[in-house]
RNA sequence: GCGGGAAUCGCCAAGUCUGGUCAAAGGCGGUGGACUUAGAAUCCAUUCUCGUAGGAGUUCGGGAGUUCAAAUCUCCCUUCCCGCACCA
């Protein structure tokens, strides 16, 4: 008996596959082999190492490729670090240390650690964002957008996060809360790089009906870009020639619109106020909107403010003159920094309109009822037929969007056009650990970009961290250089670019590591392109798969691939949850350093345990490494693959990694120990153990396919279970060589190292990890099968029903009856019936002029109720009396080892025994005595 | 408010698309037993209710419906989770 030693064993076949290399791979230019392209989202190399989410993004992605890979393809799953970002610098400011040497250190821990999971990575394509080699060509792509005027600098307000010291793009912003640190986000006016990525909106769009995406991930990503159809309005301004060009999606109310309401900061606002009676005023509303954010202005609950700034525009349609309000809800980048109010039509107008009393005009009535303006109490937004609309009066306000935007374009004061909320990418980050931005400023020439020979600009050394500031401002060396233009002297650009801008082409350079003049070579990435799974977290359903959607079409356009879309098929990973103690009352969990009280600090309530996912602050987590010490990589793996399906919350139990180990020990001596009892003859037990692999078979295969990893699982553990019975009553040598050989690949994705281990034990060739996926046997897949496969078992199920309700402990002898000829004969009769009809009387009426059948007659009818009750439930398969009996003379042996006592097999007519009577086709009676 | 997802026998969770073989997989927990001086570990059995013969009854958030047949299909309601949120 040999034991099993997880430690061991993993260590020793992480050496080997890393001594032969087996994981490394070449493009395939000639497509002999059709490729596949597995990711895993990069991950940032932390110090903290891996974390449970790791471990189960990491199973997944391993287990689906080491698939992938047995089914014959060339299959590239690579692994790299996306190493730029503020914890770096963040320690250089907190312990003095070094970003390269801290990042460095970091990256070394998380591999070990990925390595201890035993992935199958092709270590040798290895990068990391904080490479020259790498961020070089960061600014590669950002001067060729430069060139094409997809990057451009820009003064406006923009998110600043005072904790950070940095400002954000509007992605990075949640609830008004800065994404990494949840500080308040303040507004500021800065001049900052940005990357055009609204020229891409619609195709961005698009491009989502050619991908195989979560539909929850596509929806959100459409919600972000926001497209909406409508019209640019002009209204010119009384007194000036020139127009507000508004954008509407309701240009069916503009005859109802009564007033204007501009953003307190567009500028022409001041300008309009300087020097009259509104400018006190304004300036006080000015300064208390501004003292507000961009979310708490936006933020539904709050009351909406405003004032009168004195001034006039035109309806373009009406030719009336309509009064110009501030409102601190409109947003200066939001459009055209204006909207036209509308209050019959538009709850947020109505309530403006009340509070500064100004009039409500009814341009659409409803179709069922009439509106009231003295009477009205919410704006109507619904649809309906203009009236107090001129020539329009009368149209459905649906027809009359087109019909009053048709006129505006032949008088010249508006057109059709589409909207995005999408907003163009602000890439600066006031911060040293990133990406330079290639940029030089001259006194002469203005903004000059870096010349491509003299890429990469390197992040400087000689820095100070002070925590104020940019630490790149500090470095004379970098900020001095001569502009290239023309030789004087000018400063560089000390802004970095937001780390999102590594991680939006890294999938391409895996494909490439090496390329020297370009970022990637064409053919090759081609060749390997696009990514053909994708598995990451649901937290970058917006930024990170949006700018990698939008880089991969600005190089499309650059001409550095072929493909639209880089992501094919998309897996988001549930949350890792544990129980923790929670508080009712307060709605809150404990927090770490309360996690031994019993009651609420608060009220005094006592915990109960609730599911909540696992984050440092609440000290609910649990290292993957400890688990992996105690088990073993392949009893963690099997834990976290086992425990829920990939894209819901996984819970996290100890008892559930228990079972893991178990399973794994129980399997492990199962297939390794020979079996005790071994047979020549074959019988049906042999024909159905391989049934069950088979179909076995058919069903892992094809949930691996589609990533249904836990009902894979289910769908070994299942026949684990049942080839171990078939092990312990004794086995056809043959079979058990077949079942072992097939149950052991198929086990290998999820388990790698036992079964390399166990692979060997039994002296196959060669490392599992490169043998072929088996096949199934569609011959083996019949209904006899299944019919025999459920006979058996239903046999065994009843025996042990009237065994306990007899409360037997032992038993003497169990009496199998097989029913008589004629009841088969009927069944099949009666079946074929009921496929023509359901009448009860129909059917006995046909039957009983069989005469085999008269003197049943009772019985008969009995039955036929009780089928007709629930017609499916009844087997469309039968065998015949002999087949039956034979079956079951074949599986006397073992019944008798299993209940220990004799077994005998009667046919009903030779019993005299009561119950005989009972018996029906697949269903014997039974005597238990 | 808008959009998405969910509610299954103590807990976690499959089953729902494609109605029938579903009292409903599997794990955890519980109970009984074997082993052991005892425990741990392991193994076996059992775990909706009733039943000394394989049966019957009541179940899949609540209500109504379709069907010979509903956890599964349709409609209504309730609750929970998650996105987005005065977007012009």
């Amino acid at each position: 008996m040999v034991s099993y030693d997880p430690q061991k064993i993993e260590k020793k076949w992480q050496q080997k596959w890393e001594a032969s290399n087996i994981f490394t791979v070449k493009e395939d230019l000639k497509k002999k082999k059709n490729k596949y392209y597995v990711l895993e989202m990069y991950p940032y190399p932390s110090g903290e190492g891996l974390h449970m989410g790791h471990l189960r993004n990491y199973s997944i992605g391993d287990v689906f490729t080491r698939f992938k890979r047995m089914c014959g393809y060339n299959i590239l799953y690579p692994m790299g670090y996306d190493s730029f970002g503020l914890p770096a610098e963040n320690a250089a400011i907190d312990q003095n240390a070094n970003p390269e040497e801290w990042t460095n250190a970091n990256m070394k821990l998380m591999k070990e650690q990925q390595k201890r999971i035993g992935l199958s990575y092709d270590w040798s394509r290895m990068i990391y964002s904080h490479d020259p080699n790498y961020y070089k060509w960061d600014q590669w792509f950002f001067l060729k957008m430069f060139d094409r005027s997809l990057a451009y600098r820009q003064e406006s307000y923009v998110n600043w996060c005072p904790s950070c010291a940095t400002v954000l793009a509007n992605e990075q912003v949640q609830s008004g809360q800065c994404w990494r640190c949840n500080s308040e986000v303040e507004q500021k006016f800065l001049t900052q790089w940005f990357l055009k990525i609204k020229d891409y909106a619609e195709e961005l769009l698009d491009g989502l009906n050619k991908v195989n995406w979560p539909e929850k991930v596509k929806i959100m990503q459409r919600n972000w870009i926001g497209r909406s159809e409508g019209s640019i309005i002009k209204f010119p301004i009384v007194g000036e020639d020139r127009t507000i060009d508004i954008f509407t999606t309701r240009a069916d109310t503009l005859f109802g619109a009564t007033f204007m309401v501009f953003a307190p900061e567009h500028p022409w606002v001041k300008t309009w106020v300087k020097s009259t009676k509104y400018e006190k005023d304004f300036e006080k509303f000015y300064d208390e909107v501004m003292r507000q954010d961009k979310f708490e202005r936006t933020d539904i609950e709050v009351i909406k403010k405003g004032m009168f700034i004195g001034k006039y525009t035109i309806n373009p349609m009406t030719k009336e003159e309509i009064p110009i309000y501030i409102g601190n809800f409109v947003i200066f980048e939001y459009g055209a920094g204006a909207v036209m109010a509308v209050p019959a039509h538009d709850q947020r107008d109505f309530e403006f309109a009340k509070e500064y009393h100004i009039p409500i005009r009814i341009v659409i009535q409803p179709f069922d009822y009439e509106l009231n303006v003295d009477k009205m109490m919410r704006s109507y937004e619904g649809d309906g037929i203009l009236v107090n609309s001129e020539e329009f009066n009368g149209i459905e306000n649906q027809t009359a969007m087109n019909a009053i935007t048709e006129k505006l374009e032949q008088i010249g004061m508006g057109f059709a056009t589409i909207n995005y909320k999408l907003r163009d990418w602000l890439i600066s980050r006031q911060r040293y650990w990133g990406c330079p931005i290639p940029i030089i400023y001259c006194d002469d020439c203005g903004i000059v970009p870096v010349p491509y020979e003299d890429l990469p600009v390197e992040l400087p050394k000689d820095v100070k961290f002070t925590g104020k500031g940019n630490p790149l401002q500090t470095s004379e060396n970098f900020i001095k250089v001569i502009c290239p233009n023309c030789g004087k002297q000018g400063m560089r650009e000390t802004d970095t670019m937001d780390t999102f801008v590594d991680s939006a082409w890294y999938f391409f350079r895996f494909m490439d590591p090496i390329s020297k003049e370009l970022p990637y070579r064409k053919d090759i990435v081609d060749y390997w392109g696009n990514v053909d799974q994708y598995i990451g977290g649901i937290e970058h359903a917006i930024m990170h798969l949006l700018y990698a959607r939008f880089f991969t079409k600005v190089a499309r356009d650059l001409g550095l691939h072929s493909f639209d879309e880089p992501f094919q098929r998309l897996l988001t990973q549930g949350m890792i949850n544990k129980a923790h103690p929670y508080c009712p009352k307060c709605n809150t969990f404990t927090m770490k350093t309360d996690v031994h009280d019993k009651k609420c600090k608060r009220c005094g309530t006592e915990y109960i345990l609730k599911s909540v996912k696992m984050s440092k602050s609440l000290g609910n987590t649990v290292d993957p490494l400890s688990i992996m010490d105690e088990y073993g990589a392949d009893a963690a793996r099997f834990f976290i693959l086992f425990g829920a399906s990939p894209e819901s919350g996984l819970e996290w139990s100890d008892e559930g990694v228990g079972f893991a180990n178990k399973f794994i020990k129980n399997t492990f001596s199962m297939l390794v120990d020979p079996p005790e009892i071994t047979r020549k003859e074959k019988t049906i037990r042999d024909t159905l153990v391989k049934y069950i692999l088979n179909k076995m078979i058919k069903l892992v295969t094809n949930n691996f396919e589609k990533i249904s990893i836990r009902d894979a699982v289910n769908n070994i553990i299942q026949f684990t279970s049942e080839f171990n019975k078939y092990k312990n009553e004794g086995v056809v040598e043959e079979i058990f060589e077949e079942c072992r050989e097939k149950l052991l690949l198929i086990l290998h994705p999820i388990i790698p190292h036992i079964t390399e281990e166990i692979w060997e034990i039994i002296d196959k060739k060669g490392f599992i990890s490169l043998a072929s996926w088996p096949s199934y046997n569609k011959e083996l897949l019949t209904l006899e099968n299944d019919f025999k496969w459920k006979l058996i078992n239903n046999i065994l199920d009843d025996i042990n029903n009237i065994k306990t309700v007899m409360r037997k402990e032992e038993l003497d002898k169990i009496s199998i009856i097989i029913a008589d000829e004629w009841k088969y004969r009927f069944y099949k009769l009666l079946l074929s019936l009921i496929n023509e009809t359901k009448n009860q009387g129909e059917i006995i009426k046909t039957l009983m002029q069989k005469d085999y059948l008269k003197p049943h007659s009772k019985f008969i009818s009995q039955i036929i109720t009780k089928v007709l009750k629930n017609v499916g439930k009844y087997p469309k398969f039968t065998l015949t009396t002999n087949e039956e009996y034979k079956f079951f003379q074949d599986i006397k042996s073992m019944i008798m080892k299993k209940y220990n006592c004799e077994v005998e097999i009667l046919i009903e007519k030779d019993s005299n025994a009561q119950k005989a009577i009972q018996s029906l086709p697949g269903k014997p009676a039974i005597i238990i005595t």
